[in-house]
RNA sequence: GCCGGAGUGGUGAAAUGGUAGACACAGCAGACUCAAAAUCUGCCGGGGGCAACCCCAUGCCGGUUCGAGUCCGGCCUCCGGUACCA
């Protein structure tokens, strides 16, 4: 073989990478005479090189933006730099340099990774979060929402990682520790700025349920994560003096047994509430609560312990006086920091009135079962009948919650609510490489946004890195004094940042119109391309990034910016890629690094594996060896088709009308194989089958020895059908092929093949004929063959007549076209 | 605990309720070669049989069906998420 029949990926596909670069293949503008289709895969954070997730996770895009783009969609593919976060801080304190020059060399680099692997990005879209020209548009967004109430400054306690040295918000502590940095989380009180989303959260929950194109266990996540839940809030009157407790309980029904009452540690009233002879415990206790991490504080065989604060209040239904205690398992955020105790139908109740020693009373009894205090084991939580519950007595418990909740609302001493467990975005970070926070805070007026003559706020460049802890803005004092913009006294700039899942939150919008210079997005753009059709991406962000990103399209939508509900039709959470057992990482030591992969075997080669060793939501088993037979495989389709070249130039017109057998097989099979990849593609995005459908082709032309002149335009069609149906997956070799094959036009350019219907038929179909549902013989008919000579050749068939002699007949059943099942007995 | 998802050859996997294991990897045998590599061809779930074939087999136990890897019920195991949510 010659040098220049010889297959060298590296040379080919830097040639196509040039020539759709240059020839802007992939560039798209708004057509709405087109139709669009919007594919976007999530962008990312450019921590220096690209990893395999990141190689599966484009190659999986690119087979569909390239074959919508082929089906004759205007297809938005674009890519961009989540590129505001914490590793370029520590980088910059490590190498003594700026988080700036970090980020920008590790975009330049990884573009160039990227761009080798053949993506058909628009690059002319390409953004990254942290230019002024993005997050300025944030800015005055955050103001906008400050202006409606969406953004607030409040003091709570809030998730502190020590590591980080900032605040995180509750979708970004796992188990108690840091998402990014897997430190211990501490409870810290701040001030911090927070996002309303639980403004949203009905209308979050409402679209989970409309929203088909997403996995359901997406969905399930974040309803788990809204958490609603219907209840009452019911006053529990202080005794001996005003004021009352509020509860939220979903459980009304057992109001009747509320026999004592939990208030969380950290709950205002507890210090209030606490009698003077108690108070030296009571502040011992709140002490060791305080201490206890948040690890072993939710751990689920810690023990319920709790204090008595000395003071009590009254059931509002049974007037009875019940003792107020601390309990260390009331959790503070969550409903009103208060429970009503109902030992006998809750089990925390019940365990934590057995330590102490308080009163049980039965006021659901199952059916055929008759519930005793003293003896019960355990909290009965199912359903049963109303008991020792005046009134209600006799009500089923379900019907129960309703009727009590309508009497608290007719006394006045409670009322039906709703409740989250949703809480609202905390997005202040003490950290330098994020957006800045427009808001300026004076000692008369308060905190003052910074008006728009003075945004965007720009990020000072001249900041010093010493690793020594707190955020290097807050000892700026150039970039911290500023006028007050009302009363022009001296103040202070906020010196926190943004969550950088701000930005991430609507960089789907600005891909739409990335070079508006007037305002965030150019609505009359992204409302072409909006929503994103398809969005692929990690499992890993479930909760965080997509529930962030709902609720930025709908306030964007409330502000006018957007028209859409939701900003993602249809969602693919691709699987890991695991090596070894595990998955790929630095410390287990099993990576397999891109640019070596792509230099040993060419990015189509990296490109196949990934899309053919499992389907995208599954995870996928790195393998060398895997690896190396998908070379040999586009090795094989270059020999290939280079052998037929000369056949190929040489070929007749094609006329189907004038095939001999083995050529209308041979074409067949072609345009099997076509329908089949289409299909896989199109409705299934099922890319492994697909390939092995093409595979199972080259075996077949392979083996294929053609002579006469039709042959020739049989294999001709053969190979220009191949090769489209490889294009979205290897496109580099097979538009090389394409043009050696003699087309002028570019392979990304042509639009994708229709199978030929009458092409795909058969003309004689195997029939499986089963005994007793045990397959006995096969049976091969023509295909106009009638049902009931189906059955008559089944019947006589010597085979299956060794199961049937001597028995019954009882029951023929025939599945047209596939199978005869003979039932005898 | 609760909520998801998955269990199929030595391996990755494939099968609108209708031939279980396509395709590929590994392995074995052969061809080519002085030899090796590369390439090509054949075999490749287990058991029985000279063979045609037969029996068993999709985590386990039942059920529905003419027919179940697929549907239903009950278990077991693994993975992911979540967790004192009142």
């Amino acid at each position: 073989m010659s040098a220049e029949q010889k297959y060298i990926p590296g040379e080919i596909e830097a040639k196509w990478q040039q020539r759709w670069a240059e020839q802007k293949t992939f560039k798209v503008t708004e057509d709405p005479a087109r139709r669009k289709y919007y594919l976007l895969e999530m962008f990312p954070y450019p921590s220096g090189r690209i990893h395999m997730g990141h190689v599966r996770n484009y190659s999986i895009g690119d087979v569909v933006g390239r074959f919508k783009r082929m089906r004759g969609y205007n297809v938005l593919h674009p890519m961009g730099w989540d590129a505001f976060g914490m590793p370029a801080e520590n980088a910059a304190i490590k190498n003594n340099s700026h988080p700036a020059t970090w980020t920008y060399e590790n975009i330049a680099y990884m573009r160039d990774q990227l761009k080798q692997m053949g993506l058909s990005y628009d690059w002319d879209r390409e953004l990254a979060t942290c230019d002024v020209a993005y997050y300025r548009w944030e800015q005055k967004l955050f103001l906008e929402m400050y202006r409606k109430g969406l953004a607030y400054k409040k003091q709570s306690f809030v998730n502190w990682c020590p590591s980080c040295e900032t605040v995180l918000a509750n979708e970004q502590v796992e188990d108690g520790a840091c998402w990014r940095c897997d430190s211990e989380v501490q409870q810290k009180e701040l001030e911090q700025w927070f996002f309303r989303i639980t403004d949203y959260a009905q209308e979050l929950l409402d679209y989970t349920y409309r929203m088909p194109g997403w996995p359901e266990r997406v969905l399930v996540m974040q309803r788990n994560w809204i958490g609603r839940s219907t209840g009452c809030e019911i006053d529990f009157p202080l005794e001996g003096r005003d004021g009352a407790i509020r509860v939220f309980t979903t459980r009304q029904d057992t109001l009747f047994g509320a026999t004592f009452m939990s208030l969380a540690p950290e709950h205002p009233l507890a210090l209030e509430l606490t009698t003077p002879e108690r108070r030296a415990e009571v502040t011992a206790f709140i002490d060791t609560v305080k201490k206890t991490d948040r690890i072993r504080r939710t751990a689920d065989d810690l023990e319920k312990e709790g204090v008595f604060t000395g003071s009590y209040c009254v059931n509002p239904a049974t007037g009875r006086k019940m003792p107020i205690f601390l309990a260390n398992f009331v959790l503070v955020e969550y409903g009103t920091g208060a429970v009503m105790a109902v030992p006998t139908h809750d089990q925390r109740d019940f365990e934590f009135a057995r330590k102490y020693d308080l009163p049980l009373v039965v006021v659901i009894q199952p059916e055929g079962e008759i519930l005793d205090p003293a003896t019960m084991t355990a909290a009965y939580t199912e359903a049963g009948v109303m008991v020792n519950s005046g009134r209600f007595d006799g009500l089923e418990n379900e019907a129960g919650k309703e009727a009590v909740a309508d009497w608290l609302g007719a006394e006045g001493k409670g009322r039906k609510t709703i409740n989250f467990r949703l809480r609202d975005w905390g997005v202040s970070r003490q950290r330098y490489w994020g957006n800045p926070i427009p808001i300026i805070y004076c000692d008369c007026c308060g905190a003052v946004p910074a008006p728009d003559t003075e945004l965007p706020v720009v990020l000072p460049r001249d900041v010093a890195f010493t690793g020594e802890g707190g955020s290097p803005l807050a000892k700026l004092e150039s970039f911290i004094n500023v006028p007050c913009p009302q009363c022009g006294r001296p103040a202070r700039r906020e010196t926190d940042t943004m969550d950088t899942f701000v930005e991430s939150s609507w960089y789907f919008l600005r891909y739409c119109c990335p070079d508006f210079e007037g305002g965030m997005v150019d609505k009359a753009r992204t409302d072409y391309w909006m929503s994103v059709d398809q969005y692929i991406g990690g499992i890993e962000h479930a909760v965080l990034h997509l529930l962030y990103a709902r609720f930025f399209t709908k306030v964007m939508r409330d502000l006018g910016y957007v028209s859409c509900d939701e900003p993602f039709t249809n969602l693919l959470t691709q699987g890991m890629v695991i090596k070894d057992g595990a998955k790929m990482s630095k410390s287990k030591g099993n990576v397999v690094d891109p640019d070596a992969l792509i230099k040993k075997y060419g990015a189509d080669t990296a490109r196949l594996f990934s899309l053919f060793a499992a389907p995208p939501e599954k995870d996928l088993d790195w393998n060398e060896q895997g690896v190396d037979g998908c070379y040999r495989f586009l090795n094989r389709v270059w020999k290939l088709v280079h052998e037929f070249i000369p056949t190929v130039r040489a070929a007749a017109c094609l006329d189907p009308s004038t095939l001999s057998d083995e050529e209308r097989t041979l074409r067949r099979a072609v345009h099997k194989t076509l329908k089949k990849v289409t299909e896989d593609i199109d409705e299934r995005f099922h890319f492994n089958t697909a390939i092995a459908a093409v595979m199972e082709l080259m075996n077949v032309l392979q083996g294929a020895r053609l002579a006469s002149p039709q042959a020739g335009a049989v294999m001709k069609e053969a190979l220009d059908l191949l090769l489209q149906m490889l294009a979205p997956f290897v496109p580099h070799i097979t538009e090389e092929l394409w043009q050696q094959l003699g087309h002028d036009t570019g392979l990304a350019d042509t639009a994708w093949p229709a199978y030929d219907q009458s092409a795909t038929a058969d003309e004689e179909l195997l029939i499986v004929v089963q005994v007793n549902g045990k397959l006995r013989s096969r049976l091969s008919v023509a295909i106009d063959t009638d049902e009931e000579t189906v059955k008559a050749l089944a019947l006589s068939d010597e085979k299956v007549r060794a199961f049937t002699d001597g028995r019954q007949i009882r029951k023929v059943i025939v599945v047209p076209g596939k199978l005869v099942n003979i039932v005898a007995g």
